[in-house]
DNA sequence: AGCCGTAAAGGTCAAAGAAAGTCAAACACG
DNA sequence: CGTGTTTGACTTTCTTTGACCTTTACGGCT
């Protein structure tokens, strides 16, 4: 067993442990797992990558940190539920309760909330006819849903 | 949790209780928080910037202090300005150069960055005809500036 | 009134400290 | 050999501190 496997299944578990989002001390981590403090850099670079739905953040300096999150893979077969059940058109009372179910599954911030609303209003569709509107919504909303996978 | 978040968060609670502007004393908040006059000018700069919508002013000598006003009201002009400067119509091409913009501003975070992107690409409003589309794209946008005031 | 000295602020800057990042050389193993 | 691992020297970024500088208000003196 490689030390970086080690390393590695020590931050899945503490991922698991966490829900998915987990701050680590490089420093501190490399000296409890008896190794070199790049080598942590090396486990992530090479096992928690983004195409295995990792994402890492991290601050230099005093108080510094690495945060990894794992993006749920749960989570794209959710969106893809929520994707086939949005149907080729929606009305803007139900486009506002899909939205508020995605808010409190966290899959979208506040901030996002506010965009989607806003962008998928009537106001924001007026140009459209009537007829036409409910589909562009859920052309609109779909065209989102992809671009969280 | 470093000196310097505990200050700025102390800073930012004393803003919300002021209503957006706020008058210290440097060498006594410095000699509250145990620490060096200095590091108050430190967190200030690095924390209450004016990307982020602050405003310092100060005085020295007998009676001096140190201001620190959030300006909520430029953005709303900044916003305005965009609505404006937005038009009638836009392409993809230039409302990603507007999005990037608003990030750059800080106006807006990494997420609702991505999620315009989505509901306002082409594979969103395809359904829209080309003549029409960059007109339904300003109004979807100009509508989510609005959301933003 | 006008000048000056002093004390009381806040400002600046550079050094020291505390993390994390990079990269290339050495190493291990099929 | 070639690919993936391990290490450590060097770099970059952010924080903390302290010594020194500048500005301002106040009061005393002429």
């Amino acid at each position: 067993m490689l030390i970086s496997d080690v390393i590695a299944n020590m931050i899945e578990g503490m991922l698991k442990e966490s829900g998915g989002s987990l701050d680590i001390k490089r420093n501190e981590l490399a000296q409890r797992m008896g190794c070199a403090p790049s080598q942590i850099n090396y486990v992530i670079t090479s096992r928690f990558t983004p195409e295995k739905g990792y994402i890492i953040e991290s601050q230099r300096g005093g108080g510094g940190y690495v945060r990894i999150i794992k993006k749920e893979m749960s989570r794209n077969a959710y969106l893809m539920h929520c994707i086939y059940a949005l149907g080729d058109e929606i009305d803007k009372r139900s486009a506002q309760a899909f939205f508020t179910n995605l808010a409190d599954r966290c899959l979208i911030d506040p901030d996002v909330h506010r965009t989607l609303l806003a962008t998928t209003s009537d106001a924001a569709l007026s140009r459209v006819s009537p007829a036409c509107r409910n589909s562009l919504r859920a052309d609109i909303i779909r065209q989102f849903l992809l671009s969280l996978m």
